[in-house]
DNA sequence: ACTTGACCTGGAGTGCACTCCAACCGGTAG
DNA sequence: CTACCGGTTGGAGTGCACTCCAGGTCAAGT
């Protein structure tokens, strides 16, 4: 397989690939007499894993992490599973986070839709008070947001 | 409220509420004799609701267009809906894509805590197999993965 | 009066994850 | 023979989403 098949199987455009290669997320080929990359098809179910690590929010980092454990054989077997362990709690974690936004949104489809059929709607379950040409200064019913205690995303990046 | 209250309330630098006011994202606030903005706590809401569409993988220029349809008050809430219902579609995809992810972790821990155990494992169930310093030339076991009609020609090397 | 600290602006810099490009090479079809 | 397709390289460019910085203003505290 070639590095045309080889994108077209996977999904990946061939700069991908090279790239992939390029920062070691995937192994380094064998070359035809031309010096062009051959795959088998092994390299395709790597490339599938990779994606999904990808699309449940892996970053480049950790899936060069991995590759490079993966890398190591068997030795690293430890290492990869526990790797995987701390990335489920994460997934499971957006899970929820998504799952919470989820009631959210119909929450306020639902809301807009009744404001929509002229039903009389108190204006401050929308997030959306304008402040700039409605500032009025005295408001009194603050509504829900339980003190809001700053914590909500400080943290992520080292 | 001022402009380091406010990030502190809502977990976002100064410089990044700054920035999002330059692009859009947050409306110009008051000012105050000395040029300072000044914010009123209905802004939080808002900053809590773009957080959120922020966190269930909208990008800003979505997020953008939101904002602007926003300031439009009324005459936009039936496009806002739409908008918040496309979105509602994509993150139950995400949902259920993420959910599919953690069964395939699952599933991998679950191998790997075997294989950890000595348990003998079939290791084409692994994405793992070595591809550069274990190609065996001779493997007939190819698992699954359809066939895949062989467009390769490869002239392996000598 | 002076210092401190929070704020202001415009613009440059960062990190991720590609994506595109120029210039070249090798094999096959017409 | 030559056109063309698909491959090669290194490096530049893109878009997102911030993040940092220099150099300045302003108001309040000691």
């Amino acid at each position: 397989m070639r590095i045309g098949d080889l994108a077209e199987k996977s999904g990946l455009s061939t700069d991908t690939l090279r790239y992939y290669e390029k920062i070691g997320l995937l192994p380094k080929p064998l070359r035809d007499a031309g010096g062009r990359r051959i795959y088998d098809q092994t390299i395709l179910r790597w490339i599938d894993f990779l994606d999904r690590l990808k699309a449940t929010g892996m970053g480049i980092k950790d899936r060069l992490r991995y590759a490079d454990l993966r890398t190591k054989g068997g030795a690293s077997l430890t290492e990869r599973r526990e790797m995987l362990e701390v990335h489920r709690v994460k997934v499971r974690e957006d899970i929820s986070r998504l799952a919470e936004m989820l009631s959210v949104l119909d929450e306020k489809i639902d809301l807009y839709r009744r404001m929509e059929a002229g039903e009389p709607v108190d204006p401050a379950f929308d997030n959306c008070a304008r402040t700039e040409h409605g500032a009025q200064p005295g408001l009194k019913g603050q509504t829900h947001e339980p003190s809001t205690q700053a914590g909500t995303r400080a943290d992520a990046k080292p």
